[in-house]
RNA sequence: CGGGGUGUGGCGCAGUUGGUUAGCGCGCAGCGUUUGGGACGCUGAAGUCGGAGGUUCGAGUCCUCUCACCCCGACCA
């Protein structure tokens, strides 16, 4: 390709209104342009370097049997009624009405095409199991697009379907997508971290992520140096220590005016903030307030809890709401409510003797015990893992890490085909749902991912295999035409085996040629000038090397190999 | 949705208490000189000042409404 005639330019200053370094640097090489709040234009650098994530990631679908399909991005509701997705996810996925009348939405997944499809082909064991995967756009109404191609609203993505017979099955083919996604990033030039997840809105009973660690991600993940245990915080589990224990004391009111916090109220009383118990309000989709208890010292992980409510919606109650329902803020308490939900922490059961609320303004109770003093609807783990909690797997300490998701995995099992009544015959002539899983990857995010972890000041480093082109062809001096013919034969020569970009721009100077090659980052710049000639033949150099060297002509294939071959990232 | 910010040629910006014909740098076009780290000279094209309404003799500038985009938060596979 030529440079002159490349669709896109490079930007000299630094766009206003990017702040991620893989958003500046995609909107100074020319690579995309925004059309919309998160929805863009991929120039053809970039759509380059996608499809080559494309394949790479096509080939590991294909290497544990995924056939390839295209699904459509215009669903009937039908089929989301049917799943009840219709009813379950809010403004971000969008719906109208075609001219007909009808309701439509335009995909933001594809799980209930594949289910259709799966009812309507799969009806015998003997087709089972499966893998079905495309590259198709999605669309998300995200309330908040943000950070250039990090968090986008118009996304592709290869979204993978497995069905299978049984819940076993999908366990033993499980562990085969996971490797082929930590095949497919690396291949990419990435290094992930695979975490333990939460399966949101899509269900099911187990979901990874994987995450490139960037303090630009929008995840948090929990991660543990002593036995590796990784998780999203959403999902992270933690051992919150024993209970404080003691022979349970009658139950006391006590005065404890203007104490509005969890560490006011202990200092005040004596008592550490492991011996409180702490109540966070919250509203479900139906308008019920949701009185979640937990020990003084932990937070509600809200994710934990709205999973354990299978709460489609879940916010932060008013103080209004709260008063409606006859609770004292800031001295709320689960002794003596009524007509509100209560979950209770699993690190309550056990401790003895804690303070609570007295749910009268300036008061509070001491010597609270669970279950001896109040009810729970439901026992469980609604805490969120912090930097510096105990892991639960070793006892070591755990950290937080910033990240981006890039891949997500699920089990899903039959919530889909239970809904959408994709079933098959088993050999014995049962009728059975079909268990799925559901795999998917962000390719731009992925992009803007390894711009994100391969960069310099002066621009993108790009790892070969994604590159949109490996080789870079710097001609000076193009004017005397025994330099301009050299450089053209090199172009010639090297576009037989690689995807070469030749800059051939006769008005531009060599700094100007110099900088867009750094700012473009492909891998292999090759200068043919007069200097170089000169001096035996090409200069070579790698875009993460310092170094470069002059390489006589005959001998410039194997050179540009060995440059590739020295990239020093993963492969 | 809450908070903050920005809208002036393609990009980055300036524009005073309201006052002629709205500027600067880069980029772009033409001609010439240039070519190893963002060259130089001359000439030139390109702007409904985000939009609507209002105040005023006069609005890029003041007022009202509105739209778009960015950042923080809420939210989110």
């Amino acid at each position: 390709m030529r440079m002159s005639r490349l669709f896109g330019t490079t930007l000299r200053h630094d766009p206003a209104d990017a702040e991620l370094v893989s958003h500046r640097l995609l909107l100074r090489a020319g690579l995309v342009r925004a059309i919309a709040a998160g929805i863009y234009c991929y120039l053809p650098l970039a759509y380059r370097s996608m499809r080559r994530i494309e394949e790479i990631i096509r080939q590991e679908m294909n290497a544990i049997d995924g056939q390839e399909v295209l699904l459509p991005v215009v669903h009937p509701a039908e089929l989301w009624k049917e799943s009840g997705r219709w009813f379950s996810v809010g403004p971000e996925l969008v719906r109208f009405e075609d001219r007909g009348g009808r309701d439509m939405v335009l995909a933001m997944t594809h799980e209930e095409p594949v289910t259709d499809l799966l009812r309507r082909e799969v009806s015998s064991y003997r087709q089972l199991p499966l893998l079905v995967y495309q590259f198709q756009v999605k669309f998300r109404d995200e309330p908040r697009s943000r950070g250039g191609l990090v968090r986008v609203r118009e996304f592709t993505m290869k979204d993978g379907y497995s069905a299978h017979t049984d819940f076993e099955d999908l366990d033993r083919f499980y562990p085969y997508v996971r490797q082929a996604y930590e095949n497919a990033f690396r291949r990419c030039g990435l290094d992930v971290v695979v975490v333990d997840a939460d399966p949101g809105m899509m269900g099911g009973t187990a979901s990874h992520e994987f995450m490139v660690l960037s303090e630009a991600g929008e995840d948090t993940l929990i991660h543990c140096q002593g036995c590796g245990y990784a998780a999203n915080a959403e999902a992270a589990r933690f051992a919150k220590g024993d209970p404080v224990g003691g022979d349970p004391l009658p139950l006391e009111e006590v005065a404890t005016p203007g104490m509005k916090t969890i560490q006011q109220l202990a200092d005040f009383l004596g008592v550490p903030t492991r011996q409180t118990a702490k109540a966070v309000f919250y509203v479900d989709q139906d308008g019920g307030i949701i009185f979640a208890v937990i020990r003084g010292d932990l937070d509600v992980n809200e994710v934990k809890l709205g999973n354990a409510l299978r709460a489609t919606e879940l916010r932060p109650a008013t103080d209004a709401e709260l008063e409606a329902a006859g609770i004292a803020a800031g001295y709320a308490s689960p002794i003596g409510v009524k007509g509100v939900k209560v979950v209770v922490d699993d690190s309550l059961v056990g401790a003895a003797n804690l303070v609570a609320g007295a749910n009268r303004a300036g008061f509070h109770y001491r010597n609270a015990n669970f279950p001896r003093d109040f009810r729970a609807d439901l026992v469980t783990d609604i805490a969120l893992a912090r930097q510096g909690d105990t892991c639960s797997v070793c006892g070591g300490e755990l950290a937080d890490q910033r990240g981006i998701e890039l891949g997500h995995i699920f089990k899903l099992g039959t919530k889909y085909s239970q809904a959408m009544g994709a079933t098959y015959l088993d050999p014995d002539g049962q009728e059975k749902p079909i268990v799925m899983g559901c795999y998917g990857i962000g390719i731009g995010r992925l992009m803007a991912a390894a711009i994100e972890q391969h960069n310099d000041d002066k621009g993108i480093i790009w790892p070969p295999a994604i590159a949109p082109c490996q080789v870079h062809v710097v001609g000076l001096n193009l004017d005397r035409a025994e330099i301009a013919e050299a450089a053209e034969s090199v172009y010639e020569s090297l576009g037989k085996r690689w995807e070469v970009l030749y800059d051939e721009r006769s008005e531009q100077s060599a700094g100007v040629k110099f900088n867009d090659a750094d700012l473009l980052g492909l891998p292999v710049r090759v200068t043919v000038s007069a200097r170089s000639l000169k001096a035996g033949g090409a200069e070579v150099k790698a875009r993460w090397a310092a170094a470069s060297e002059v390489v006589p002509l005959e001998r410039l294939e194997e050179a540009v190999e060995a440059a590739l071959a020295s990239w020093p990232g993963p492969q």
